[in-house]
DNA sequence: AATGAATGAGGGTTCATTCAT
DNA sequence: GATGAATGAACCCTCATTCAT
């Protein structure tokens, strides 16, 4: 998944122990630090502590990035790949209807993003966004617009092919993006605190969402007669 | 119920008007102290800060409160409303129809709590739910499942009265928290450190959403027929 | 001598203690730097080390001055007080001859600058100078500039009264001001660190390099058969 | 004389070219060692920075000198010139008149000591002598003080020979000394970071210099009826 | 011998907290 | 009660030194 992680990852090799080391040290730093500072926020991660858990000294955190700042940076960085394309030309060759399609992305969110420790890079820069401002506005530029510019998409596909009626398309995307954010936020945050006597199953509420949403979008002919928005207020 | 307010003595008596700014500090202090957490987040703050923002000295902060830790679990309690008994009320005498109810209730919600600044805390409880495990404890079981029970009340009353069909009480649940929680990391978080090019209208959007839920919602006959969730459990 | 010295020197008043204190911190620190930067240099000298000549806590340091480097500056510009003003104002008025004018003129250095402490900045200056190019900037400026104008302005007066005769006005200047340089290095450095086997008075020291200056200086008919330089030009 | 040289076994030898490189090693250290040392100091020159200048590793470094303050000394020793046997040989034989022989003494030294690296030592010592306390020591053993007698020797010639009238041999020593120690910290402090609007041609200054000194050292019968020092005694 | 990755003690700086006034 | 000067523990970061390769 990381690019430091794939180099370092050629590790049965005959290769100088200290060279493999080397190569794979950068890695290990941004995974300790990406975990605590998830866990903990920035401020309250040391950087003794990442470097602890990454099996190194203080010192040798500071060999591989120039400040705590910088670390943060790189974490931010090195899980925010472009996988945008990628998923633009799957879904480009989607061939199945367009509520298919739509459970189709909600469930692969999940799967790669959700799921997985990237989602804790969404969970920090929402917390930090307000120290980091120029992360926060890199994050929305690379993260947030594709990702949105991605579901616009699919919904348009259902309006061209007469699948969905989307009243507002802005926020019909906001309606799919929300249980997202939500879902993060409550994995890494409220959820990673309470106790388990109710827990969510991320999965299914990712599809009971999707299946809500679709309730709406999907075209019918009686729907005209629902108060749509626009009787909005103010 | 809560000890800051306690303190404070922040009650509508009323008091020598020479005697007001004292018994005022406490409450100065946390307002000054919820903005600036909100904005920076727990460690960030500098305590001489939110002094200095409640006009007195660094001193008198400790005065109030004994430990910076202390201020925030103050801030948290102080802006914690436990509103949720009157707004109970105010629904179990609701009597239009249970879509007009959830529109109502969504629009109240961010009337008093989204566009409020008591909305602040909720994005400081969810950044910093880690650093504050007990924090989080106490607002799961003081605000999130209070809401929700009132939430599930309303979607109950709609089953009941026919007017609903809702294949999973919890996921619909959160399909109505989610939008809120989305609501506020925005307006808090990124939303704060990024172009206005595009901005959304809050309100608008929570019209949007309860209606594209609602549309999620709305029993009819036909409905049996889409597949439901549990089609694609893991 | 110093400002802040100056300040805080009334000491004896009815006066708050802290007050008193606080009034005087900045003097007392910029003492004990002084101290410390002329005796192990700028890095060698710890901020720690400072506060506790200075008999308060490294905390205290920084409530003054915002960083080491600072203290240092402050350390510069504390103890160059343009005097020269003054001095210039007690030559014009000076009344004897030239040559008891220059005797006067490096007695009074060596007893206001050069037996004070105010000679460890010049020594520290010069040591430093690489490592802080501005101060050196300034003090070349501030004081090696004026004190050359005041050193030529006697010269020409020598000149203009039939007592002296200069050559060269520039290297005359440096005949005087080397001497000075060479008493401050001797006392601030090597003669701090070897045993005093043979120490020089540098008073008559002084004296003597007066004396020789001035046979050198003397302006006397038979001069015009001397070797002049210019002779063994490159 | 030297340790250095003698692990560097840099003498006229005939080596073969391959083994060159390596046993020039130390040399190549002392020559970066020394520049960097004169140019910020000891404290504020890395071991790194020296390796690096040198062209080999850190950890080169360390083989060769086993700590950052032996590689000073080194570089202190290396470079003190133990020449004045030579140089006594070379006055001894000296058959001018005093005064040229003290010119070309003086000269000889700007050319050979003054305009070469070599005067970076001296700035070296006298910034550092107070954190170095045995080198100082040394150099004043090794250095002044025999520099001080060959001076010393001249003069007392031009007093045997009836050329020169010295009231005190030491302070007349010290004169000759002052401007070369001008000369040095002119060059290696103040002088490198000032601007160049007047910068003084070292020969000249020195020939200047010379003679201003010549010119108080000349026997001259009526030279008794000027107030010789001691009047100002305090 | 040479390298350069790794170390960790050391020092500058911050800031919550205390306490004399 | 209020102040703000003082404190010192904590933390980031540097860099001389070590040592496996």
């Amino acid at each position: 998944m990381s690019l430091t992680k794939f180099i370092a990852g050629r590790s049965d090799d005959v290769q100088a122990k200290r060279e493999r080391r080397k190569e794979a040290r950068p890695g290990e730093l941004l995974d300790a630090a990406l975990d605590l500072f998830v866990e903990k926020g920035f401020a309250a991660t040391r950087a003794e502590e990442v470097a602890a858990r990454a099996g190194v000294s203080k010192g040798t955190l500071f060999l591989y990035f120039p400040s705590k700042e910088e670390l943060f940076k790189a974490v931010v960085r090195e899980n925010i790949s472009g996988r945008f394309q990628e998923w633009n030309d799957e879904f480009e060759k989607f061939e199945g209807d367009t509520p298919d399609m739509l459970r189709y992305c909600m469930k692969v969110w999940w799967e790669r993003i959700g799921a997985s420790r990237a989602s804790g890079i969404t969970k920090l820069i929402i917390s930090e966004a307000r120290n980091f401002p120029d992360i926060a506005a890199f994050y929305q530029h690379e993260v947030i617009e594709p990702g949105q510019r991605l579901i616009r998409r699919i919904l348009q596909r259902g309006v061209d092919r007469g699948e969905f009626q989307v009243a507002d398309m802005d926020y019909a995307t906001f309606s799919i993006t929300a249980p997202m954010v939500f879902l993060i936020m409550m994995k890494h945050s409220m959820g990673a605190c309470v106790a388990r006597d109710f827990v969510m199953d991320p999965e299914r509420y990712i599809n009971s969402q999707a299946e809500t949403l679709l309730k709406g979008f999907l075209a019918r002919p009686e729907d005209g007669k629902n108060k749509p928005e626009g009787r909005s207020r103010k």
